[in-house]
DNA sequence: ACCCTTGCACGTACGGTGTACGTGCGTCAA
DNA sequence: TTGACGCACGTACACCGTACGTGCAAGGGT
């Protein structure tokens, strides 16, 4: 076993393998130093806690976003590419989600799709405080899509289509969530989030044309 | 001292007591435990675990919103009121906020609003499929809002005002976060939400116009 | 009046957690 | 050669969730 030196990097990869493996619950420094065949407290050479060391992993995961912008383009399919490129994280690193959006990054790393949005957005007309707004509204319901996606917030799904189907809500109580329980207790995430983001594409260019 | 006896609804209270106070790393079992001058285990007689526990805080701060629902108002004002009757979560117990939508909830609390908001958009005229995909876009929205507010997910504020304001982000590598820094370091969350809100009724009510 | 079940508060104990601290070894600079 | 330094490591501490056993008080059946 050639002993590659332990890195920051090498420590993240583990950690980011670690959750995507066992979920984010599994993570803790003594299970990543025995992942990574070492003692524990040689991670804190390379890592100053275990909140830096989440925070490396969701800059990492937040780096692996491929942005391929094209400037020329409308501004309406580059935000929909930029939309698009944000949930590929969703799918490449589903359980480690959660860690990037509840995370605040002062990074290079975070604030790079801030910058592609934001002149995006200038791009298209919009005035400072329009594109921030904007942008905001975007980053809200990309994040609230991403997290139902990874089932932290709910489908709403209130009888999980384990059981019996339906007939777990009283449809006295509840008669719209007992009809429509078929309609909710199913998602396709994919064709939801381009629903959204086309709803908001269409509102902000009735937006930017008034 | 009169010593009131423990219950499920004692504990829960103290539980968001303690979240509000100090956040919600601080809760721990032993923590809720002192606080209601009792020995740790005893909790265990009315509460099965931590997780439902935390649970039963999501469930009280949920039930605790004042939905004041006029059916006889137009659809767009019973959405709006609805929009903002989630968000007094966010001023009323800020700190349970992450873990109010960060809790799946298949109980009578978490399905009232959920059976509320659809049957606006029903009575909007919307069929099955759009009401449950407006909910999802509303829910995706308001949650990512939430955790903005509440400072879980970024402002984007890549300047913590508290430094030297500017000057910390390079221009050169980032010029629209650097020119846009004193929009970006603000945020009227009232604001903020109330615009996403609007956009969001404006946008479909086109959706439903068509 | 008796017993006996039941409910509930409590203490102890176990295996886990993050991390402060001291120790020893390898590799370079002087 | 010697010194400093980087880094892997073990130990130790405080804290966590909770399984388990114990004892006390109240209530119901006989």
């Amino acid at each position: 076993m050639t002993t590659e030196p332990l890195s920051r990097p090498r420590i993240v990869a583990a950690a980011i393998d670690l959750i995507e493996r066992e979920g984010a619950d599994a993570v803790s420094m003594r299970r990543i130093a025995a992942e990574l065949g070492v003692g524990v407290m040689s991670l804190y050479n390379h890592v100053p806690n275990k909140d830096a060391l989440l925070n490396g992993v969701a800059e990492s995961v937040l780096s692996g976003i491929e942005f391929t912008d094209d400037p020329d383009a409308h501004w309406t399919d580059r935000v929909r590419a930029q939309a698009r490129a944000f949930r590929q994280i969703a799918h490449h690193h589903p359980r480690s989600t959660m860690v990037v959006v509840s995370r605040q990054l002062h990074s290079h790393a975070g604030l790079l799709p801030v910058e592609r949005a934001l002149a995006t957005l200038r791009g298209a007309g919009f005035d400072g405080p329009d594109a921030v707004r904007m942008l905001r509204m975007f980053i809200a319901f990309i994040v609230g899509s991403l997290l139902r996606e990874v089932g932290v917030t709910p489908t709403f799904a209130p009888v999980h289509s384990r059981t019996v189907e339906a007939a777990e809500v009283d449809p006295a109580l509840f008669p719209e969530v007992s009809a429509l329980a078929p309609l909710l207790t199913e998602c396709d995430h994919e064709a939801e989030f381009e629903f959204g983001v086309e709803l908001l594409i269409q509102a902000i260019a009735v937006h930017a044309g008034q």
